[in-house]
RNA sequence: GGGCGCAUAGCUCAGUUGGUUAGAGCGUCUCUCUUACACAGAGAAGGUCAGGGGUUCGAGUCCCUUUGCGCCCA
């Protein structure tokens, strides 16, 4: 016999990196069932996640453990299931923000990337991928992600750098991809173009100005005009008025005079000019607004571009050329002023586009850029979502998903930058034509000629990341990974990335594979700080992931994720919560040390084993303890609350009711109870079996949620059991480790848990009047009470659970006596009733007899109210209309009232 | 402007087919180092479930509406 010397709290340091090295090295992260093997089996439905991809250079910040969480926490569930599980786990190159990090590196040693061209600058950020690239997916690992990491891959590696070039190429061949002027968004700063979704609009403070647009040959005639950018009146083709304007009519097709420059610019009627918004004129700018471009478009506007690509004034500007944009609009704005056609300032609320990453002003220009068109793409998701080929979980982000898709304008994806994937694109300078290729062309596709060149630009980063989730499996290759783990099953992320990437995947999933890329979108909410706010540096409120497992361990990082989130509602966190889980995950540990030295402690003296396994696999019955049985069918009620509640992706409610049985039914009652029990030679053995098998499934639960500590201390049990001459049998199916070992089975109920709940239930709440009454009358803790219980149709019970609840409530054995009946109250006592029982604790000289009365007599009436209320009740429609095992339940809790008011008015005489 | 979410104990939140007198963690108060755990145990206090209206035998839960906060889209 072995002796289990486990230490007293758990030591989540020493145990995380040796437990998933086990898991790793044991080769548990691979799928059960996997194509590149001789024996598999393709008949098996597989359960697939691929990782939605971290920057590969990024740091580890609360939104990973989140979703690593949830997924690992999905996979390890079907993983014990039995179902082949793939999570399939990888980094994205992130465009920007990695060339941005790579820059700022060579900014300190005072060079620019043009200073030193692009092939040493891509050798650098190759390099500094290199270094920085593991520390993502190493943290990854700590959090306990059990994806294989086998099939790890990168955005830029060679194989996803084919696909992203074939999806390219097939868009183009099919017309899908154009390249052309446009208005896009530009940003100055990084001078890339980016696409809509990457531009942030905030409500700033700012002004509307006023000014005179002059009638071309009406002397002193005027239209006023309101504008929140003055300096883009230098790029005006127009000033556009309602037709129906009374003030304006008369005016149009007249020509104004551009202020300072001079040219002359038609007066045109459009019914999108709002008569209400300023004056009722406004400014056509096509070259630098959205809908003065539409506006431009529909009447045939000459476009001008009046600012470059770092937006300075360009020679359009005349006078202001080489300017600032911002500069320009306080020159420009005080030389109007100089020539009288100032009308006023106001204060006007802006609403600024920004860029998402770095923040600067975003202008709106005209830019030669590549763009595919989205349309029909977008159909497409829409009907999939529609027909319910893809579920979004919650449901009402389907709502907000088509309408993004029913609105949605081309996409914008090159990009004016150097890490990523170039555009498939070659110029002939001879004949001007365009080659599109797979591979890297040598010559011409149109004349043949030798002058060609690649197209600068690379694509934008989610081009690459819409194809994830057949990328990462050898598409466009007909691999066996692709044929098997294809389409995949659900896509978790958070929902601030439903239209950035998850619309993408669809759309490209089904363009590209004519499937829908996974069946349910899981979309889980923002994790913030404890007050709600979003965590931010500048506000000093960020939580670091590292810092936090360091202090509490990763399992309880976990749990306080898992549990805290309900499906597409944003969180908020604290590190109070995870201390509060930090806790749980040691009370585990606790509790298994508890069965591990019970299970040591049973050995085979005067027993055959053999003979004394359980004869019968109906529970709750021969040999079985009210306790035992008690927390036997809670065991399985909650297996069947978790089963339904994984069904339906609530995580954080089944974790929560795991949490509550494991400390609460487990924790403080049956092990309380099991410590008695083992006292006795007759209920040891089967006391012990409760407690091993009690754990065991408990442990199975817990372990998508804690990996950690469950599959430690299940190591241990296994041991423990495994060793156990008697125990064995117990432990005979038990797998190497907990990551495999099956999954707990609902089962149906048996016909006996009710009555034994509801028995159990009672001694309960007799062992916590008792309880009750020694805090309220200062009783120590130490002293033994005498009572006297008063059983009724219950004395048999009271009867056989007396050492229990002489034990939980702490009675003196010798001095605890149960009456079927009394006829007279006992003198010197303190009356409990607790539904049918009645329990008098003599407590000699502490005893006030007044008090008692006033005590009693408070209950009694509490009582009446609940008494009259249910009578009320059970004489309305209730007793017609609602289900008769309802009524029937009130019935009964009226009956239970009225024999509780009936002893406490004996009492009361 | 359109859409969505939230409002439940001092704080942070659960509460998904409508069904006991609404739960948890933290915090507060009282007691206890009882041989798994003081990262603990026992007990207690604390809520007109934002306001109003409706449906129903029955509403924190469904419908309408008002107010406040937040988010998304334009």
């Amino acid at each position: 016999m072995t002796e289990y010397q486990l230490p007293k709290a758990y030591d989540f340091k020493s145990t995380e990196p040796r437990v998933y090295e086990m898991w790793e090295k044991g080769g548990y992260f691979q799928p059960s069932n996997d194509p590149r093997k001789p024996d598999f089996d393709p008949a098996k439905k597989p359960f697939v996640i691929s990782i939605p991809p971290p920057n590969v250079t990024g740091e580890l910040h609360l939104g990973h453990p989140l979703f690593v969480s949830m997924e690992d926490l999905m996979i390890r569930y079907h993983r014990m299931k039995g179902i082949p599980t793939l999570w399939v786990p990888g980094t994205d190159h992130a465009g920007i923000a990695t060339q941005l990090q790579v820059e700022k590196a060579l900014a300190k040693e005072g060079l620019s990337r043009e200073q030193i061209g692009r092939d040493e600058f891509l050798r650098r950020i190759w390099d500094w991928k290199e270094k920085y690239g593991g520390i993502i997916t190493t943290q990854i690992r700590r959090l306990g992600a059990s994806c294989d990491w086998k099939r790890e891959r990168f955005t830029l590696d060679e194989g996803l750098s084919r696909a992203v070039r074939e999806a390219f190429v097939r868009l183009y061949e099919k017309g899908l991809i154009y390249r052309g002027p446009r208005l896009i968004n530009w940003s100055p700063g990084l001078k890339t173009a980016v696409s809509d979704l990457e531009v942030e609009y905030s409500e700033e403070p700012g002004k509307l100005y006023y000014f005179k647009y002059m009638l071309a040959g009406m002397k002193g005639e005027y239209i006023p005009v309101a504008t929140t950018r003055p300096e883009t009146i230098l790029g005006d083709t127009a000033v556009a008025v309602h037709p129906e304007d009374e003030r304006y009519k008369k005016f149009i097709g007249k020509k104004v005079i551009v202020p300072i420059l001079g040219r002359e610019v038609p007066v045109i009627a459009d019914e999108y000019v709002d008569r209400e918004f300023g004056t009722g004129a406004l400014k056509i700018t096509p070259g630098h607004d959205p809908n003065d471009y539409e506006i431009g478009q529909r009447h045939g506007l000459p476009v001008l571009s009046m600012l470059d690509r770092e937006a300075k004034v360009t020679e359009v500007g005349g006078p202001y050329a080489g300017l600032d944009r911002f500069a320009c609009r306080e020159k420009l704005w005080e030389d109007m002023r100089a020539a009288g056609l100032v009308i006023k300032e106001e204060p006007y609320t802006l609403n600024v586009p920004r860029s998402q990453r770095g923040g600067e002003i975003v202008e709106p220009m005209i830019s030669e850029q590549w763009f595919v068109k989205i349309e029909p793409l977008a159909k497409a998701a829409l009907e999939a979502v529609r027909d319910g080929r893809i579920k979004i979980v919650p449901e009402r982000f389907e709502k907000v998903y088509f309408n993004w898709l029913e609105n949605i304008r081309d996409w914008c994806i090159s990009r004016q930058l150097w890490w990523g994937h170039r555009i498939p694109v070659w110029y002939c300078a001879d004949c001007g034509g365009q080659t599109c290729a797979r591979t890297d062309p040598l010559l011409c596709a149109h004349c043949g000629g030798k002058n060609i060149q690649q197209d600068p630009d690379v694509l934008d980063t989610w081009f690459s990341s819409g194809l994830w989730p057949f990328s990462t499996l050898g598409w466009p290759d007909k691999t066996p990974d692709l044929e098997y783990f294809y389409p995949t099953t659900v896509m978790e992320t958070g929902y601030d990335i439903l239209f950035f990437w998850v619309a993408r995947m669809i759309m490209m999933g089904l363009e590209f594979t004519g499937e829908a890329p996974f069946h349910t979108v899981y979309l889980h909410g923002l994790v913030r700080d404890e007050h709600g706010r979003k965590m931010s540096k500048s506000y000093g409120n960020v939580i670091d992931p590292l810092l936090v497992m360091d202090e509490y361990g990763t399992d309880a990082l976990r749990f306080t994720l898992l549990v805290g989130s309900t499906p597409g509602q944003d969180m908020n966190i604290s590190e109070k919560k995870v201390e509060a889980n930090r806790n749980f995950a040691n009370k585990i540990w606790n509790a298994g040390r508890f069965v591990i030295s019970a299970i040591a402690s049973l050995d085979d003296r005067g027993l055959q084993t053999a003979d004394h396994r359980p004869s019968s696999t109906l529970h709750g019955q021969s040999d079985w303890t009210l306790a035992d049985s008690w927390i036997w069918a809670r065991l399985q009620q909650l297996v069947r609350a978790v089963e339904r509640l994984f069904q339906s992706y609530q995580f954080g409610e089944a974790g929560r009711q795991i949490y509550e049985f494991f400390w609460s039914d487990f924790a403080d009652w049956y092990v309380e109870v099991a410590k008695l029990q083992m006292q006795k030679e007759e209920t040891r053995q089967q006391t012990v079996v409760t407690l091993a098998r009690v754990l065991d499934i408990s442990l199975r639960l817990l372990h998508p949620f804690t990996p950690f500590v469950t599959e430690e201390l299940w190591g241990h049990l296994r041991r423990a059991v495994g060793q156990n001459a008697i125990l064995s049998y117990l432990a005979k199916d038990w797998p190497q480790a907990l990551i495999i070992a099956p999954w707990p089975e609902p089962r149906p109920e048996e016909g006996w848990e009710a009555g034994k709940t509801a028995d159990f239930a009672l001694v309960q709440e007799i062992v916590r009047a008792i309880r009750n009454l020694r805090a309220e009358k200062k009783v120590s803790p130490a002293k033994r009470l005498p009572a006297i219980l008063v059983g009724g149709a219950k004395t048999n019970l009271l009867a056989e659970q007396s050492p229990v609840i002489a034990a939980l409530a702490g009675l003196a054995p010798a001095q605890f006596t149960i009456h079927r009946l009394l006829a007279a109250k006992p003198e010197n006592a303190i009356t409990l009733v607790v539904g049918p029982v009645e329990v008098h604790v003599p407590l000699a000289g502490m005893v006030n007899l007044d008090e008692e009365r006033s005590r009693l007599e408070k209950e009694l009436s509490s009582l009446q109210v609940q008494i009259e209320r249910l009578e009320k009740l059970l004489a309305s429609d209730f007793a017609d209309k609602a289900p008769p095992a309802v009524v029937q339940r009130e019935r009964e809790r009226l009956d239970s009232f009225r024999e509780t008011a009936e002893k406490l008015k004996a009492q009361l005489g």
